[in-house]
DNA sequence: CCAAAAGTGTTTTACGTACACCCATGC
DNA sequence: GCATGGGTGTACGTAAAACACTTTTGG
């Protein structure tokens, strides 16, 4: 068998949206290369992993969420990077994840990290390795998907109400939307989302209804930014 | 630094439209394992290539088409597959590449192979690996993209007429489309086609313009199957 | 002339946009 | 009552779908 030899990394890119702004999960290097800096979270896929093994392992680690079979969360592969100097150890491939998960309490940090934080995703500065620019693919990837799938309700706990779900895309696309469109847009999509018959009381103004996910995966006619 | 170490190759989704269907190029393979098996064309990286050098050669190997700064001719990488148990020969990742082309003659085999040729992707049986399930998404991102881009054209020689770019929608999607509102929709999308003054003689009834692609890449709003 | 394929115009319909309005709660 | 946010109704514009029609060639 020709070719060398790589080592293979799994690094991930786990969004969530924290008071109206998208975020993401960095930790800071307790290691060399690049000890100190910080960088998307990630690891080694072990022996007998496959790449989906090793990027839910790590998330779990690194927030204890369970995206196995996730009611709430999503996990995919975005893209793989393996530039011959990207990892100044030797050849390293990197393969990106992307992980959409509802707000969650502050990371304790897990493998090689010192700390972990949810830094917004627009006040993120040079990260080690070439995690800018997976991050970067990672951004785009979810505000392309916002549009024609149901991804946003990945970023909400497993009930929520119509604006819950526009602070969403308002947060990932940084526009703001037409509220009474919008509610009747989501409402009206088949398998989009479940009425409960929950009412939210305690704010002000008339109490939000909350909503469970529905089947629906794809949008059909697409969301429009 | 930890984690147990791979070869890495890429494998290549070279999709072009032939007679009005969607084709594959696919090798029959002269190693093992899965000798004289069909498998979709690939290679190991070498030592000081990225993922994207090895792509490119490798279909220019068997194409002898150059994507480097394509005029015609796409490549883009889709995903990545590492299963512990996909290669026999030990832990393969593989990084799967999309490539369209317009129609070329029939290919001299490069590499490995010991034969090569064009398939109608409905008609392509069992392949080595897991090669089936990389076509499969390979078809599937080719259909979504000619959806939301231009990239139909990259099926379609430097010049080319409003139906030349119509059969590939439907071969591509196995679709009909009506011939009139297609050819309005495209010649008024801003920068898709841009005219030559060159008319095709020759055939029957009136003699079509010959387009060039403009310098659009998105299509907004996209095409409808 | 007729057939065939390219290309334009017109009508209908669906949906996004904008915005007026009503509903239900806290204070 | 009044402010606040949830939720509904309605008019308008843009664009897709369907299809009649004109244009330009070969036989």
């Amino acid at each position: 068998m020709r070719g060398n030899l790589f080592a293979v990394a799994v690094n991930l890119v786990v969004l969530t949206v924290r008071r109206h702004r998208l975020h993401v999960l960095l930790i800071e290097r307790g290691e060399q290369p690049f000890l100190g800096s910080w960088a998307l979270p990630g690891g080694f896929v072990l022996p007998d992993e496959d790449l989906t093994d090793t990027a839910s392992r790590r998330l779990a680690e690194e927030t204890g969420a369970d995206t196995g079979q996730a009611v709430v969360g999503y996990l995919e592969q975005l893209a793989s990077y393996a530039a011959p100097d990207r990892d100044p150890r030797g050849r390293v491939l990197s393969v990106g994840y992307l992980a959409l998960l509802p707000d969650l309490p502050d990371p304790t940090p897990g493998g090689d990290a010192v700390a972990s934080a949810w830094r917004p995703v627009d006040e993120v500065g040079e990260l080690a390795f070439d995690h800018e620019r997976i991050l970067a693919e990672g951004v785009e990837r979810a505000r392309s998907k916002l549009e024609y799938t149901t991804l946003a309700a990945s970023f909400c706990s497993a009930e929520f109400t119509v604006t819950d779900l526009r602070r969403v895309y308002e947060a990932v696309w940084r526009t703001s939307l037409d509220p009474r469109n919008f509610q009747r847009k989501v409402t009206s999509t088949e398998g989009f989302l479940v009425p409960t018959s929950t009412l939210v009381t305690g704010g002000r103004g008339r109490p939000p209804r909350l909503f469970r996910r529905g089947p629906a995966t794809a949008l059909h006619p697409p969301m429009l930014r």
